[in-house]
DNA sequence: GGTTTCGGTTAGTCTTGACTAACTTAAAGA
DNA sequence: TCTTTAAGTTAGTCAAGACTAACCGAAACC
């Protein structure tokens, strides 16, 4: 069953967090994100049950393979759609709010579409 | 409050079938969106409580004033997106379906964007 | 060492927005 | 005319995904 927006979200959170630091807990999740900790409690076990999230021996929360596979991609999207709307003429601030609801609505063909797009015109190095 | 995704999906499905015919029934709604009957009623009794639909004389259903003027701004949203995504190499059919999830979450930044680059003419180098 | 604080979980609630089942009413047809 | 069908509504259910309240356990602190 193909993930919602919500254990999209959750996923790149991760990630992003995971960037910075290799200690991330849930109540990093939710500062980031504005939830509850039961709202995050929740929503990890959630992909906790569909094998995307785990905790480390420390209880520090990682992605698994299949995860960090999913959150990549997500976060790909996030940051070739910002930088698409930044080039067509929106601020960063918007740009980035924007993509960060698009990315969960476009599909592969049309991402690819827009990769290709920036690929032709070297938009980006 | 802001009206959410469904919501913005039966106006402009109303929208459309008004152009098509002046005779607009709740079960034309739900063939058009795949919905039962009373998941059609349900939702436009919600419609009317917040002045966006009403029902004529003869039981029809129509857009308020205020009905009709968010309709087109949705509207206008799917048909520019839409050509946005076949002007980069989306078929149609993948570019109609991603501008109909997409044209409820961006913002008017960014549509204003887009919409200036597509009458520049120059979305792209 | 007892208490407070912090992180996490469990339990229960709410809203949104779909569903089925069952009823009503009006139109259409044998 | 009587019956069937089509459209709409009401009532009740379900899932997702947020919330608060309340509890647990470990670490920090006086």
């Amino acid at each position: 069953m193909a993930l919602q927006e919500s254990g999209e979200m959750y996923l790149e959170t991760i990630y992003v967090l995971s960037q910075k630091s290799s200690t991330v807990r849930a109540i990093d999740i939710g500062e980031e994100l504005g939830y509850s900790k039961p709202s995050v409690s929740r929503a990890l076990g959630v992909l906790k049950d569909e094998g995307l999230v785990k905790k480390d021996p420390d209880g520090f929360i990682k992605l698994t393979e299949a995860g960090n596979i999913l959150a990549k991609r997500i976060y790909e999207r996030h940051t070739v759609l910002t930088r698409l709307l930044v080039y067509i003429g929106v601020d960063e601030e918007t740009a980035a709010e924007d993509a960060c609801r698009i990315e969960h609505y476009i599909s592969d063909k049309t991402f690819d579409a827009i990769k290709e797009r920036i690929k032709q015109n070297k938009l980006f190095p």
